[in-house]
DNA sequence: AAGCAATAGTTAAACGCTTAACTCTATAGC
DNA sequence: GCTATAGAGTTAAGCGTTTAACTATTGCTT
């Protein structure tokens, strides 16, 4: 492979010269750029990233990571809409997209995580909040490595959702559809700070309507499509009065639609079921999912260009991406 | 961040002992070894990946890539269940995960892609079957990086799935059900090899049952669910006595499936529809669909497990994995 | 007692780039 | 005429590893 030498003596000038030149430096005539750039050309050259990387200290490589948790984080198309905002700004940067997945033996992160960390090797980070959040971006906050949190975290720079505000939205909306005897399929607590707000959301909205949250109902699912069915087969089993199911994700709606449709009860005519995220597959559940639109593709684009704020030594603000109630057919009133 | 030097210092011995001795290169006494290792933990010494990757040449990363055509390939869950075999696969070895998603502009790669492969970062590359799949692993072969593709290239490694048995295997389940009036959700042509087999597949099952392949009412898709319902919409327009729709993969079926319900047909009283790849979802629509499991993650483990034989200097034989036929609550025969 | 192989470790060059510090005009200001 | 400054380019010192080539010691053959 041809090296930044080869160009120079093709050029006819120093090494320094085609560096310089490459990266734009001022002070250099049209002519020797030009020289330079045909030379480039001809010989086909392309810097090696490694030595780039050595002797800037910077690798063009950003990383996503998401500790692995319940189950697989590709099965989530949450969080795969936020990565296609994130990869779709990084195509543009000419950053590359290096995906890491954590995996936590008994609550410590993985050695070859924290390796990669500490290697030099990552010009910033994108965390996604998860259960083990803090050690999962506390040795990168350490190292000094720039970081965007999704989801949140006290100490690094964030972009979250207004889960409260989501939380209220949908709760509001079954509300003032009329129901009442609502169960809830929740996740364990302390998953995160996203959830515990949107519980929260729900909560106070409850409670404007004279409706107190801890007498409803609740089933623990984890975030699984199955789960989603399980919870909803034993929250109506337990409470056949229910005329509303509302799930904490999609997927979890997903599969208390499916268990629904087993139990030969008709949605929405017979039970409400509402979800959370608006991934895409909403849309398309028979019948479409009334839910919580995240804009989640939004979040990913907004984490990176925080990033990349901060690799240009800005200090960006911290942001609050705005939820949005997407009303479809999996809501109507309740039954007298 | 300490270096090879310090942790030499510290051992009082040198760099070339250090480095061995991380390598666990023969020929050092177990007392050098501890001393090493000991400075190691000591002063939390982590390898620069950069140098590592400047001197030696191997960088310890592996890029998926996956060309962006039609809508977002984060969009699609057959492709997430693959990098999640692959994704396990490298965390087990230790490698890193480099996502590429090459935008192609007017038919050409685009140039931060050509630069990213040239430039020396990758150890090896796995790359997605799709449209413009040559013009985007011929670069890879040419540079001479280790590569294996996921869907068939000629000059290349590769692991695909029998798509003739699977398009055998779902238009026999139909025949066999006692369906005559099929219509086919298709995509372009050309779009990859496999499809091609998979429509081969069809075809001569429908010979073989005495049905002629060209006669069936086609609609083409583009694999998205939107298209999925748009195409049966057209199809159950243009020929209302269809029996059975075949969408080549569940995201349309999942599309079909929705159009059907909202036209008031009953799935799979008054009509059949089947998918193809067995994505997650497929288990949890309502009802669930009849499909072909291609064993996506497997084909994700395996195309790794070859690439790292491929970095292992040995030379692995292509591999087609079995697919299998899995029938749900979608399929059912036709009213007389 | 010489020769050799195996063991244990060191030296120093190389990997390909960036960049601080430097040189050498040419022009401008006073 | 002398100094300052801006423009155009060069020199060479790293960046932190790996690794080929080398030295030195020990033990075993013959």
């Amino acid at each position: 492979m041809p090296t930044l030498e080869d160009v120079a003596r093709r050029a006819g000038v120093s090494t320094a010269t085609v560096s310089k030149v490459l990266s734009n430096t001022p002070y250099f005539t049209e002519a020797t750029r030009n020289k330079v750039m045909l030379a480039v050309k001809e010989i086909g050259y392309v810097p090696n990233l490694a030595a780039r990387a050595l002797s800037s200290g910077r690798t063009q490589i950003i990383a996503v990571v998401f500790p692995y948790v319940y189950d697989a984080i590709f099965a989530d198309p949450r969080i795969l809409c936020v990565m296609e905002g994130i990869d779709a700004e990084c195509n543009l940067r000419g950053y590359n997209l290096l995906i890491s997945t954590p995996r936590l033996i008994e609550g410590a992160v993985d050695e070859n995580y924290l390796q990669l960390i500490q290697s030099g090797y990552l010009d910033g980070v994108i965390a996604l909040n998860h259960v083990p959040f803090a050690s999962v971006l506390d040795p990168v906050l350490k190292k000094g490595i720039p970081a965007v949190s999704i989801g949140g975290h006290a100490a690094a720079y964030s972009v979250s959702s207004d889960h409260h505000a989501g939380g209220v939205l949908i709760m509001q909306h079954l509300l003032e559809l009329g129901h009442r005897r609502i169960g809830i399929i929740t996740v364990p607590d302390n998953i995160n700070i996203g959830t515990e707000q949107l519980l929260q959301g729900i909560r106070d909205a409850a409670q404007a309507h004279g409706l107190n949250f801890d007498d409803l109902p609740k089933a623990v699912g984890d975030y699984s499509t199955a789960s989603g069915a399980d919870g909803a087969a034993q929250l109506l089993q337990q409470h056949p009065d229910l005329t509303a199911l509302l799930c904490l994700n999609d997927r979890m709606a997903m599969g208390a639609l499916q268990e629904a449709h087993r139990l030969g009860l008709r949605v929405p005519d017979q039970l409400t079921i509402t979800g959370y995220d608006d991934i895409p597959a909403a849309a398309t559940t028979v019948p479409p999912l009334t839910t919580i639109d995240q804009h989640s593709l939004t979040t990913g684009y907004e984490a990176s260009r925080m990033l990349f704020d901060l690799l240009d030594g800005q200090k960006p603000e911290s942001k609050i991406i705005p939820v949005e109630l997407v009303i479809r057919s999996s809501s109507a009133p309740p039954i007298r």
